[in-house]
DNA sequence: TAAAAGATGATACAAGAC
DNA sequence: GTCTTGTATCATCTTTTA
């Protein structure tokens, strides 16, 4: 079922190119047409046209295991052996760990005689898109009720579009609202030229794992007020809205993680930023997005940029041997009073300026618990309110309404800086005046909303995807208080986003403008002691549903839904 | 029973010494 | 180049308290 260039070219001429529906249908005619006296000329090997047998064979040197379907088949095979297989259809093993612990056995299985038995009917392109995140997302959407000919659908989209993206030049594409047919099919295609630059991407992280680096300093593509400003790129044509994504986690992440993350996200660079070029504390972290990055600007008026601009008060008391001016990150929990007792009795014990051992001590734990200096030899954490202001986010923004102090720690901790967001969510003013359609994954406190509305963007239609009960109660709160014009639909789960809701919601709403999430960070952080396990972590492993919805609404936003649904 | 408090390192990177 | 030192990190689990 593979197409030839050549027979790609031919079948244009013949139906013109501007009736995409009747090429597809002669493609496919053809491309059958076409396997079956392949299969007839040689029916043991199974492979497709002559045009490409060379080739098949060289490519699926590695993949010799494969030929024996029974012993994937078998339950007494071991898991180990699945993962291996895995890793050998072009899945690097944490992916393939997910696959196994996510969707099960049943689903492996499944998904390995999917693959077996298009080995046999594809061809070398075939080969490139079975490897594509994309088909590996489309195995978890639909799970054991997907069919042969759905995968193959997909595929031969995928195929389709390859096609179209050589016929019809880049700059024809238009945004969602007049699109037109052909043009719906271009997000399906990855360009040769991408592929080879993932190839070759590939081949570099396997020499160094280390691959992706974090810059020094931490400006992403810039920062307001720092020279060195990046303002264009070229993005892979796979990741071109719409709609606009913007992906968020932890900068500080095992290594891979963010190799990966890049790589299931249409293979964007991520733009690593510590928001303390924004405010008085830091927070490192990395975003992948498809947004402009030209004529950004920040939110007015600035916030406190030093710890002494945030809490002059504290200027009082803070000793000349504490040099801090920025915090550290602002995380979920706080110090003890235990140790701030404990740091108040070392230095009173001290006649004086303590000794520098004493003074190391203290020093390190003031960096380690963000502690702030609030009377004589008194340190003492940020109060929620403290924390709250930092971010960004409007005061009592999480106060009240049931809430523990705790857990407004908790939240708070686990939410985006307001002013590092809406810097580069700022590039969207523009080009939506009249509101915007946002979905908000992993929304948690509403961070991406607040930066929305704090740059004057309209927000339409928010759909809200959060599983604490109590963010959804924050968000609602503020939404009310606010005085939004729009409409906030709030879901509970990530996994109640199949594509019929999605495409119930897209037909509502005329579409997303916004796709945003930062999914879970727990088991990717160096704060966490015990799970430390990366992608493929139990709540971390979150991100792969991201990418499914984000695949979900790009498809159904570009009228291909029905060829993966 | 819920909230608060307390105890619990590993990993990765940068910078400097050699 | 290698080695050492210094530093940062959207947390989890158990116990105590109210």
């Amino acid at each position: 079922m593979g197409f030839s260039e050549e027979m790609v070219v031919k079948v244009v001429q013949e139906n013109g190119e501007g009736n995409t529906d009747s090429i597809l249908e002669t493609l496919l005619t053809y491309s059958a047409l076409e396997t079956t006296a392949s299969v007839q000329q040689n029916p043991d090997s199974g492979n497709c046209s002559s045009d490409y047998e060379g080739s098949l064979l060289n490519d699926f040197s590695d993949f010799d295991s494969f030929s024996e379907s029974e012993e994937i088949m078998s339950p007494s095979s071991e898991e180990g052996r699945k993962l291996l297989h895995l890793t050998k259809m072009g899945y690097s093993e944490a992916e393939a760990s997910v696959v196994m612990e996510r969707c099960g056995l049943c689903y492996l299985i499944h998904f390995c005689n999917i693959f077996l038995l298009m080995v046999g009917r594809m061809s070398k392109f075939h080969l490139d898109s079975i490897k594509d995140p994309r088909l590996f997302n489309c195995c978890i959407e639909n799970g054991p009720d997907s069919t042969i000919e759905e995968l193959t659908d997909f595929i031969c989209a995928a195929q389709i579009a390859k096609a179209a993206d050589a016929l019809f030049p880049l700059e024809d594409k238009k945004p969602f609202s007049n699109g037109s047919s052909h043009k719906k099919r271009r997000n399906w295609g990855y360009d040769l030229l991408l592929r080879k630059k993932k190839l070759k991407l590939e081949k570099r992280f396997d020499e160094d794992d280390d691959a992706v680096h974090l810059p020094n300093p931490m400006i992403g593509f810039g920062v307001p007020n720092e020279p060195d400003q990046i303002t264009n790129r070229v993005l892979p044509e796979a990741a071109l809205g719409p709609p606009y994504f913007y992906y968020e986690n932890v900068a500080l992440a095992p290594k891979g993680v963010w190799t990966t993350i890049s790589r299931f996200l249409y293979d964007v660079e991520p733009e690593f930023v510590d928001s303390k070029f924004f405010c008085a504390a830091a927070r490192k972290r990395g975003y992948v997005h498809n947004l402009p990055i030209d004529n950004r600007f920040p939110l007015l008026p600035f916030p406190p940029r030093t710890i002494h601009e945030a809490f002059p008060l504290t200027r009082k008391w803070w000793p000349s041997w504490d040099t801090r001016t920025k915090l550290n990150c602002l995380q979920t929990c706080i110090a003890s009073a235990r140790l701030t007792d404990k740091i108040r009795k070392a230095l009173e014990d001290s006649d004086g300026e303590p000794p520098l051992g004493i003074q190391k001590f203290v020093l390190e734990q003031c960096r380690k618990w963000n502690l702030v200096w609030v009377g004589r030899n008194k340190v003492a954490p940020l109060e929620p309110d403290e924390v709250e202001m930092l971010l960004g986010f409007p005061r009592n923004h999480t106060r009240g309404g049931g809430i523990s102090r705790t857990d407004r720690y908790k939240s708070l901790g686990n939410s985006f800086q307001i002013d590092t967001v809406a810097y580069h969510f700022s590039v969207l003013k523009d080009k939506f005046p009249g509101g915007i359609n946002l979905l908000s994954l992993f929304s948690g406190i509403g961070g991406a909303e607040v930066a929305l509305h704090q740059l004057g963007i309209p927000l339409k239609n928010v759909v809200a995807v959060e599983i604490a009960e109590l963010n959804r109660n924050i968000l609602r709160s503020w939404w009310e208080q606010t005085n939004q014009r729009g409409t906030l639909t709030d879901i509970q789960d990530v996994q109640e986003l199949n594509g019929d809701r999605l495409e119930q919601l897209i037909k509502n709403f005329g579409g997303f403008d916004l796709v945003v999430g930062g999914s879970p960070c727990n088991n990717l952080t160096g704060s966490n002691r015990y799970h430390r396990d990366g992608l493929e972590g139990k709540d971390s492993a979150l991100f792969f549903d991201f990418c499914r919805i984000l695949d979900l609404v790009k498809c159904i936003m570009n009228g291909t839904k029905s060829m993966i649904i």
